[in-house]
DNA sequence: ATTGACTTCAAACAAACGTTTGATTAAAAT
DNA sequence: ATTTTAATCAAACGTTTGTTTGAAGTCAAT
C-alpha cells in the first residue's frame, strides 16, 4: 500500500473516532507509519487532508446510492416509488461503508457528523458541494411520491431523516444512557432497518387528523397479536 | 454581574457555536473582558468549566421537562399518556432556552451534541448523568403508552427521537444544502411542532402490518379533506 | 554511469494552547 | 487598625500544534 492511501486510511479511522480538531497530524503519520511530511507533501496541509478522507468516502456511498435511485426508477417508471422504499436507498449505503480495523460502524455518517461542526469554515461547504447533488435526487423522488404534501413539508421531514440518521450514525458505538438497554446485541443492519421504518413513518400524515373517535372504536375490539399493537396505538395516540 | 457568570455567559456562546475544543480561553476571557487567570480560579480548569457550562443549561432543560410531566401526569392519572404529548413534553423545552446575544437557537442541544463527540473522555458520562434521569421518566412514560410494543424498540425509536432533534438543533442555525429552501423563514417553535409530529408518527406500527386489507378497505371511505392525504399515503407507502 | 523527477526523512520553525505563578487590590472579620 | 480571606492582574511556564526546511534516498530514462 503506498504511503498515500495509508495517510488516508489511518487518518479517516483516527478522524471517525475522535473528531478531525481532536486527532494530530503526529498520530495520523504515527499511525500509519509514515514521515510527518508525507502530510504535507502529499495533500497540501490538514484541511485538504480532511477533505480527501472525506470526499473519498462520500463518493462511495453516493455510487451506491445512485445505484439504488436508479433500480428503483426502472422498476417504478412513471408511478410514483413508495416513500419508505426511497428511504431506504438513502439510508442503506450510509450503515454499509464501514472501514478500518474496529469495522464496528459506518465511517461515513461519523466523518459527515463532524464535518457539521468542524473548525475548518470552507470544509463545510465544500463537502456539502459533493453530498448534496444525489441528497436532491432522493428528495426530487420523495416529492414526486407525495404529490398531496407542501413540498417545504417533503424537505423538512427528510431533514430530520437526515437528522436521526447522522445521529445514529455518529453515537450508536458511544454507549451512553438511553441507549446502552437496547443496541449492544443489534447489528447495524437491524438498527438501519428500525431506522427506515421510524422515518418512513414520520412522513405520515397527522394521525390526529387521520383517526376521528368513530375509527378508533371501530378499531378497539381485540384481534390477533400482531394488529393488536395498532389499536393500542390509534387510541392512546390520538385519543 | 460576577466574573463567574460572565464567563459562564461567554464561554456558553462560543461553545454552542463553535464546539469546545475550538474556542481557546483566551476567547472566552476576551469575550467576557476578565483576566485569564479568573477561569481557572473560579473552575479549575477547562473541562471543568465546559461542564459547569453544560450542567446549567441541562438543569433548566430538565426543570422545564419534569413540569411538563408533572402536569401530563396529573391530567391523565393512570389512563397511558399519549404518545405524542410525551414527545412534545421531552422536545418543546430543549428549543427554548437559547441565551446570549444571538438568541438564533437553542444553545441546550447545540452543547449536547458537541458533548457527544467531545475530546475530553470524562465529560460525556458525567453529563449523561445529569441529563439520563429525566430521560428516563419519559421513557418509561412511553412504554407504559405502548403496552404491546416491544420495551426495547419503545427505547430505540425514542433514541431516533433525540437523534433527530439533536441534529436540527445543532443544525439549523448553519445553512446547508438540504434545509437552505425551507428553514430561513420558519421560526423555531414551528420547527419544533413539525418535529415532534415527525417523531410520533415514527411511534406508529409499520402500516404495513398495520392496515390489513379489510381495515385498509374501511379506511378508505373519502372523509374530509385533509384526510384525502392519508388514502394517498396508504396507497404509495405499503403498496 | 548520470541525470532528473519523485519520494522519504530527521530536525527545526513559529504560533497557539492550557495552565501556573506571585504580586496587587478589595472586601470582610477580628 | 490590623489581620484574614477572596478576587483580579500581568507575565511567564512548558507542551503541543500544523507546517517547513534541506538533505538523503529511490528508481526509471537517457
Amino acid at each position: 500500500m503506498n504511503t498515500k492511501t495509508k495517510i488516508l486510511n489511518s487518518a479517516e479511522e483516527l478522524f471517525a473516532d475522535r473528531g478531525f480538531e481532536n486527532v494530530s497530524i503526529r498520530e495520523i503519520i504515527t499511525k500509519a507509519s509514515v514521515n510527518i511530511a508525507a502530510i504535507n507533501y502529499h495533500f497540501g496541509n490538514k484541511e485538504e487532508l480532511i477533505f480527501a478522507v472525506v470526499k473519498r468516502r462520500i463518493m462511495e456511498v453516493n455510487n451506491n446510492r445512485t445505484e439504488l435511485l436508479e433500480e428503483l426508477r426502472v422498476k417504478y417508471q412513471t408511478k410514483p416509488i413508495p416513500v419508505k422504499k426511497i428511504i431506504h436507498g438513502f439510508i442503506y449505503p450510509a450503515f454499509m461503508h464501514s472501514h478500518g480495523e474496529k469495522k464496528n460502524g459506518s465511517h461515513f455518517l461519523k466523518l459527515m457528523g463532524r464535518i457539521m461542526s468542524n473548525s475548518y469554515p470552507n470544509l463545510k461547504t465544500r463537502v456539502f458541494e459533493v453530498f448534496d447533488p444525489i441528497a436532491q435526487e432522493y428528495l426530487s423522488e420523495l416529492i414526486k411520491a407525495l404529490p398531496q404534501m407542501p413540498v417545504s413539508m417533503v424537505s423538512q421531514k427528510f431533514y430530520f431523516t437526515v437528522g436521526s440518521m447522522a445521529h445514529v450514525l455518529l453515537n450508536h458505538t458511544n454507549p451512553d444512557c438511553i441507549k446502552k438497554s437496547l443496541q449492544g446485541e443489534k447489528d447495524l443492519i437491524q438498527i438501519a432497518e428500525d431506522l427506515i421504518e421510524f422515518c418512513a413513518g414520520g412522513f405520515n400524515p397527522s394521525p390526529k387528523m387521520q383517526v376521528t373517535k368513530i375509527n378508533a372504536k371501530k378499531l378497539t375490539p381485540k384481534t390477533k397479536q400482531p394488529v393488536g399493537l395498532r389499536s393500542q396505538m390509534h387510541q392512546q395516540n390520538y385519543a
